[in-house]
DNA sequence: GCCAACGTTGGC
DNA sequence: GCCAACGTTGGC
């Protein structure tokens, strides 16, 4: 089982909005970046373990674990001339974007901010403490996700 | 809202 | 294949 980390701005899309889904369940669509992508499409499995972090907000940081429940699929926004996320490139026959579907699991019983991750030793190599990373989802590792957790 | 970092695009 | 211009991300 692999672990991961996924951003999402709460304003757009919130884990109250994730709960608040028929399953809790969410398309993770809207990716348009090709290493994120890559990862969807070739190494997210069923039954990995995902933090749900929130950027580009007052309290940037993670707020909660869900579960891929869905492998790489086409993501279908790309083609929908009225989706923010529309991409013309994106030919549905060969289609450029993929997504996976999360689940739900549980809140952190608090958020575990991002400024409190970078005065961590242990989490020096961790890609979202590296100064300037905009990947949108990025690898965890076993020893980085149980010491974040442990931080809760 | 600012702006640094960085990915993508496209001219050459 | 280089690289300048441009757009986006995301912390602050």
């Amino acid at each position: 089982m692999n672990y991961w980390l996924m951003k999402s701005e709460p304003d757009s899309f919130s884990i109250d909005d994730l709960i608040s889904r028929p399953a809790q369940t969410e398309p993770w669509d809207g990716v348009r970046n090709y290493q994120a992508r890559n990862m969807m499409r070739d190494d997210m499995k069923v039954g990995d373990r995902v933090f749900f972090y929130h950027s580009n907000c007052a309290e940037a940081g993670i707020v909660g674990i869900m579960d891929v429940v869905k492998e790489g699929y086409p993501d279908c926004s790309a083609f929908d001339v009225n989706d923010h996320h529309f991409d013309a490139k994106s030919d549905p026959n060969t289609p450029r974007w993929m997504r996976v579907d999360v689940k739900y699991v549980r809140k952190l019983s608090r958020t575990i901010t991002l400024k409190e991750l970078k005065t961590k030793a242990e989490l020096t190599d961790f890609t979202l403490v590296r100064n300037g990373n905009r990947l949108s989802i990025m690898p965890v590792n076993q020893v980085q996700w149980d010491f974040i957790l442990s931080l809760e």
